[in-house]
DNA sequence: GATGAATGAGCCTTCATTCAT
DNA sequence: GATGAATGAAGGCTCATTCAT
């Protein structure tokens, strides 16, 4: 990587830290590109050089945050001896409540932002930069389901039912302990999410 | 009513309408008070005498809207012969994800903006005026539980459950039928709203 | 006076007093008419009925202020056994700048509102009302004047010189001890007072 | 200095320059942030590239224009042979006086603003560049003060009356000639002046 | 006389975007 | 590529004043 290259990916990060910490404090439509600048210490004209605007870089943060997030709990699902696709499934939804409910700010930016239009768009179809390569989600999932000995009616479907549900009841009991503390909620959002992987499954 | 407190309401419905239709058209955040005011054929400085704010005057329009939902749906319910719980339940959902099939402005509108607080604060607790009278959410849901003969752990935990799970798989299969349409989706749907109640009844 | 007089009267008095306690405490410009009827509990329209505007309540709300004080200064005056003019003069000054030092409020209020032209034009030309009846200030001036034995050169200048100098050396000492405090500043005030006055006065 | 510094500082006087012009012409409160961009011929986004806002701007201009004249009369009074402290004080009172008879603009632009406060604050404590370099105001004073073979009880107490005097005095004798004009006004003026300065005079 | 809902002109301020340096 | 001063459209909001009741 060249000196220029380098100075471009500080340049990059620095513009990705300075908006993910103002989106999270003070919400993105009161972060102005003049706030984002004037934290990472860029000039403004910059900001256009590396972003369209406001709501490309949030995409990319997006994409960026989820894309760490799911490659860790990918990483943590390899060390465990789940074999049954169920229980690895259940392993990854409790990975990823549990990381959420420690940190409550990538919890808050990402069920904001996070829709399944953007899952399927950008962390299926792009592939992800890790350091040890790269990830391509569409590819991982698909393999997931074809080498699993149980097949489902539509994988597709039942992971978006796992993920908008899980996404969308995780949040206020996190943040809120409303109407219940996570710790409360979990034994049955695990029951029901492996309802419905079991209602998705093909008895063979 | 006096002929101040007719027109009065007058105003208040038309600013209220004029909101509704630009808020689902182009969005909230593309929506100034100047456009709302416009529409509604009312002075800038008139807004300020009934909302404090463009958020003020969504909030009560998303209480407006919702109530109005829940209390059709309430109506339609009490013309059926349904007695046991999960039935009526069950109706009641699919109730409401077939009005807003029909209507999908409401469902654009009300996903976007209805969350858990908003419900539990102003359909909880405050009384909705109807033709016939006043409806209390809160008196309603208790009524119901306490009437019933099936007993249940968590009744709030159940409904809120409910709620999220139904509210966030519906929008994308309705509006895009991504990732299955409604139609196919609302089995599995059933299914498992079945499995929330029934995995929250007590047996004895 | 008849039961709408008085009500009249009330009226009046509930607007200028609120204006007062408003005017003092945050300022004439950001105090707005709503402010001013919200405070004394009177309808909007009805502050028109009474005052043309903001401004003419001040100068209505001066010439009240400063009247009232130059009728206490003045029956102060008259209970003593003062006869020569300078002694009256300064006893005058005294009074006045003793009774600002212990009434902040109608200092900060009289210093940045009451100019020369307003104390010519109302309290000089007009009469003003007390409990005993009304007093003319400019006839009462130059009574004193043509009763006193000892003569001057102008006397309008005289006062003229007199009310400027302690009305714009004052208010600082008083409100913020700067340069020095009221009681350090008077000697030389009083002392320059009487300076003026022997200035003024034609030897015989 | 730069191109863009030399075109920051014209936009700076543009500003300075049309607001002063339109607060002595209709009095600040009159004037809108709009009518100084559309006068000087700059965008209004620029003014808060400049000043936060009106009062801000105001003061800046009281101490820019207060300065100056400061600095004129400084110099007019070492082009004299006066020694005597008194005398000094007294050509620069009545330099004063004569330059606001000529320029009325600034008298009433002044008179309505500079005070006590402004002048201790700015014109006493930063130092004031001309021409010929920066001048410090409270050094000044003090060296001439230190200089002088005469002593003063209170020097600052003494500068204080004189300025309060002096200013309350002559703006509405310059302008309306009222009570008197103002070459009436000017002995009586100056002897007051001398008289306080004696009065404060330490006789060995 | 009294009311207060309605008005709409006009203010301040922010901000995404451009472009000369 | 990087900069940041300049822009001006657009938004939120206030407020003196009117007038039908």
């Amino acid at each position: 990587m060249g000196k220029t290259d380098e100075n471009k990916l500080l340049k990059r990060n620095a513009l990705l830290n300075a908006a993910y910490e103002l989106f999270t404090g003070k919400g993105i439509h009161k972060t102005s590109i003049s706030d984002i600048v004037e934290r990472s210490g860029i000039a403004k004209g910059t900001f256009y050089l590396y972003f369209l605007d406001k709501y490309d870089l949030r995409n990319k943060l997006i994409v960026h945050k989820a894309g760490e997030l799911f490659i860790q709990a990918e990483k943590a699902l390899e060390n465990t001896n789940y074999t049954v696709l169920e229980d690895r499934i259940v392993f990854f939804v409790e990975y990823i409540v549990d990381y959420l409910t420690e940190n409550k700010t990538l919890l808050a930016f990402l069920t904001k932002n996070l829709s399944w239009g953007i899952f399927k768009e950008h962390l299926g179809k792009q592939t992800q930069m890790t350091e040890e390569g790269e990830i391509d989600f569409q590819w991982v999932l698909k393999t997931i389901f074809e080498q699993s000995p149980q097949k489902f009616k539509d994988p597709e479907l039942m992971i978006y039912m796992i993920i908008e549900f899980v996404g969308s009841t995780v949040y206020s009991a996190i943040l809120y302990q409303e109407p219940v503390d996570i710790q409360t909620l979990k034994p049955y959002l695990i029951r029901t999410v492996r309802f419905m992987i079991q209602d998705q499954e093909i008895i063979l």
